[in-house]
RNA sequence: GCCGCGUUGGUCAAGAGGUUAAGACGCCUCCCUUUCACGGAGGAAUCACGGGUUCGAGUCCCGUACGUGGUACCA
């Protein structure tokens, strides 16, 4: 694929703001930026937007790069990896964006306002109707407010002079009609009037989001700008702000991806607990209130599922296949694929891309991530051969990595409870008896291999004229605790005789009971 | 309220004027298996509503309803 030298080289961001987890939307924008720049050979940028200094939490922005990591996605460009194009955190570019604000000022596009958070509050309670219940600052009351618009340049001056706390914001034009072509929505168009004025820079010197995506995205060459449906409303601003600013022939190509839905509504980062799923890729604890949330990778998820997952939120490459590894989504991703609705998340589906992923990975993938949660279960795992034959018998029962602990533990130290009701309606004692009996021939027995023990099983079974059947099962809760697992002859195998033999004769006792 | 965006089964979705309206998840039935899964075969279930345009509309246009985002010196 030969990109002509005339083409821009294409750069892509994605521009969080450290605030708290990162939530399954989030990574789904980075993924799309991620897919699109690497299917064109460009650039990834990881920008962070840390404009509010009142919201600055600590580790927000490690727990970002962290996530990245985990999902396999390594940025071309960030704060750890400067490009050309630094500093890559906004708070540290807080000088370049006032002189932005300022050429706005002068050219009439943009107006001082020395208006109190506490006259904003007068405003919109004054203005409030049953009609308006929120007022805008907007070009309807600007002329009454506190501002470089409505006020002598004089008083202006003075104001300035004393110090007097301001803003900058955004004189929107009286009756325009702001059109753009989204990548996903196609022409969207807004009236200007409608629009309010909004704070470019504000009281402490910092930009607003409007101001410094725009001249951020103009300093650091991005080509197309892909963010959450929640930004539209504000794309007017952003278009009127290029034009003003850089020409509109520079601006980013935009795409407005639809939202990730929860199952009532709007997913929100604060209830991740009550959908009884995980809203954030990795575990999360707010430093401020101490609350705790579960990520997808310690509910058991694997990267490659996670990624796939959430690719196929939104998008659909047209053909029937689901899963596919993040090289084939970097081959397959067309932006023009994405979808404009909104998805609800479904946990069941997503499930089900996992445990494909489990049965898909080799077995040798599959062990470090095992053994980790064995081990934090206080499970030694010590003969890597052994445990690996035995994530490959039960992989195919596991949904979850976490799935493994239930469907293994019994390979590790005999059940602590059995499901005694499963056998007891059907117990005789011509089965305790049988059982006392395959004990001491087993006991005898010298090669302890599944074929053996499976002869000797059968055989005693037809010498008592007992249905192997109806034997299997008491030997299966007897070896496992309950009704699941590999065949229950290679389980005693894998356990080996003497642990076979503790289990039947402890649940001898407590069945015959 | 106003503005924007959206609307194919319960969920994810294919579909770009003429199809019996794919497929997947979940659910149900059966087969395989004297466990559970995996696998296999079936089944129920959809074009929000109303008007147009057209020989013909899930596909185009207009309304309505509903959903969703915005309406902060938050991003």
């Amino acid at each position: 694929m030969m990109m002509s030298s005339m083409e821009k080289k294409v750069r892509v961001r994605f521009a969080p703001s450290p605030t708290g987890g990162l939530h399954l939307g989030g990574v789904r924008t980075v993924l799309y930026n991620y897919l699109f720049a690497k299917q064109h050979q460009g650039d990834f940028v990881l920008r962070i937007e840390d404009t509010d200094q009142t919201r600055f939490v600590e580790g927000a922005e490690q727990y970002i790069y962290d996530c990245l990591t985990w999902c396999g996605i390594t940025p071309d460009e960030s704060p750890l990896q400067p490009g050309q194009f630094g500093p890559y955190r906004q708070s540290e570019r807080k000088e370049m964006y006032r002189q932005y604000a300022n050429q706005l000022i002068e050219a009439g596009y943009a107006y001082y306002a020395f208006d109190t958070p506490e006259d904003l509050e007068k405003m919109r309670a004054d203005f409030k109707t049953e009609s308006n219940p929120s007022p805008q600052y907007d070009g309807s009351i600007r002329m009454q407010m506190k501002n470089s618009l409505s006020m002598s340049s004089n008083e202006v001056q003075d104001l300035l002079n004393q110090h007097t706390p301001y803003v900058i914001r955004i004189k929107m034009p009286e009756n325009e009609t702001i059109a753009f072509h989204d990548l996903i929505h196609h022409e969207v168009r807004f009236e200007s009037a409608l629009v309010d004025d909004k704070v470019l820079l504000k009281g402490d010197g910092m930009p607003t989001y409007h101001l410094a995506v725009v001249v951020d995205d103009f300093l650091m060459k991005i080509t197309h700008a892909f963010r959450g449906e929640e930004w539209l409303s504000s794309a007017p601003v952003h278009v009127l702000l290029w034009k003003y600013l850089f020409g509109l022939e520079h601006m980013p190509q935009w795409a407005h991806l639809p939202l990730i839905m929860g199952p009532r509504g709007k997913l929100s980062k604060r209830d991740g607990a009550k959908y009884g799923f995980p809203v954030f890729a990795m575990n999360w604890t707010d430093p401020r209130s101490n609350e705790f949330t579960e990520g997808f990778k310690e509910k058991g998820f694997l990267p490659e599922a996670f990624v796939n997952l959430l690719a196929m939120l939104g998008w659909n490459s047209g053909e029937e296949k689901e899963l596919y590894t993040i090289d084939e989504l970097i081959e397959k991703f067309s932006i023009e694929r994405v979808h404009k609705s909104g998805a609800k998340f479904d946990y069941e589906k997503a499930k089900w891309f996992n445990q494909e992923w489990i049965k898909k990975l080799d077995v040798d993938d599959l062990l470090p991530l095992v053994k980790d949660m064995f081990e934090n279960k206080d499970v030694r795992i010590s003969d890597d051969v052994y445990f690996k034959t035995i994530i490959h018998l039960v992989k195919e029962r596991c949904a979850l990595i976490s799935d493994f602990y239930d469907q293994a533990v019994y390979f590790f130290m005999a059940p602590t409870e059995i499901d005694v009701a499963a056998v007891k309606p059907k117990w005789t004692i011509e089965k305790a008896n049988f059982f006392e009996e395959l004990s001491s021939k087993l006991e005898d027995l010298n090669e302890w291999e599944v074929s053996t023990i499976e002869e000797i099983f059968k055989n005693l079974a037809a010498e008592k004229n007992i249905k192997p059947g109806e034997l299997q099962l008491p030997m299966r809760i007897m070896l496992v605790g309950g009704k699941f697992g590999p065949a229950v002859f290679e389980i005693a195998h894998l356990i080996g005789k003497a642990d076979t033999l503790s289990r039947i004769q402890s649940a001898l006792i407590q069945i015959n009971e």
